[in-house]
DNA sequence: GAAGAAGCGGACCGACCCGTCCGCTTCAGC
DNA sequence: GCTGAAGCGGACGGGTCGGTCCGCTTCTTC
């Protein structure tokens, strides 16, 4: 996923390198980025000198994680762009960045604050294509002017982020419904 | 200001403290919470020793700039009580708090995060003001319903948190507004 | 200006954590 | 099964940082 090529692991090699990034994921949205590598590793059921190996730093393996949560919703906008009502096309973006974000609280933040390539391409591809969304939102006449896919996409981490200390649990749905209406013309 | 009747400080002393506090304001504003105390004492001009003889821990310090922070807001809020326009007095509050977040923002983080009563007393008072102030306006029809001092605070610190990465230093104006259109009824 | 209290700050300790390294284990091909 | 390569993980080094402590300095009072 992360590099195309990749030489065949063995078959624990691999095993390994799945349960890693599945402890990354869930450890770094759990406990955010400044969980230990060890915490990491204990969840994975592996040393944390594995970790290393497979990752040279903290750093990469926070970058494959955000990677892969940047590629699930590149193939969600995409599909989104055949959806022929533009502005239920755009309802339902917010709503997956919503629960992307959801899953790991930290991932917005992440995102704009790591430097690694692997991200900021991410980044910049997913830009173009939400890019997209909105402009045919605000011609179909269902998004406000001067707000671009950095601006949509701040402002629904930030709800959710919002939401991260709420009293219920459900708190978040009510918060990205403030943004979405705020974000009409 | 935090404890009433502080023995008198020698005027050295009290010289470092104030300095401590502002260079504190301002690194834990710059930096975040996990600025080392060594920073602080540096920009104070002082030995770390002597932050850590007014302040037991590094949560202490945090909790006595918030609460500095707190203060002002709650000033601010019994102030906009006398406002006799409901709704004007609302988005006033809204703008008061996006400026408290704006000189710091991990201002709503830290207070939600914060364990110290210095700092929950101070949040509690705040939200008995600003639910009067939300009550009012959704009487005088100018706030939607199902929304609490919480959430108000809660989206507000988050556009806020969201402008911290836009490109154009004002952004951070046109989130508080998204926010703000998204509040009405 | 003398004396004692209050304050100062840097050396120091211990905990934590990232990243390396190497002796041992496990896998895969024959 | 044998063999060599691939993989493993825990011990270790080095750096950071919160918090303590104590010999020295500075203020205040008389």
């Amino acid at each position: 996923m992360a590099s195309p090529v990749t030489t065949a692991l063995r078959a624990d090699a691999q095993r390994n390198l799945d349960r890693i990034l599945v402890a990354a994921a869930d450890a770094f949205a759990e406990l955010g980025p400044d969980v230990t590598i060890d915490e990491i590793a204990r969840r994975a059921g592996v040393g944390h000198g594995t970790v290393f190996r497979r990752f040279p730093t903290k750093e990469a393996l926070r970058a494959a994680v955000l990677r892969r949560r940047l590629d699930e919703l590149l193939e969600r906008s995409r599909a989104l762009l055949a959806e022929p009502d533009a502005g239920a096309a755009f309802v339902e973006l917010v709503w997956a960045a919503a629960e992307s974000c959801r899953r790991d609280r930290y991932l917005f933040e992440g995102v704009e604050t790591c430097g690694e390539l692997e991200v900021t391409e991410g980044k910049q591809e997913l830009h173009e294509i939400v890019d997209k969304l909105i402009r045919r939102a605000r011609r179909a006449g269902a998004v406000r002017a001067g707000l671009d896919a950095r601006d949509v996409g701040a402002l629904v981490g930030a709800a959710i982020q919002a939401a991260a200390h709420a009293e219920r649990d459900e708190d978040w749905r009510r918060y990205v419904q403030v943004v979405l209406a705020g974000l009409r013309p």
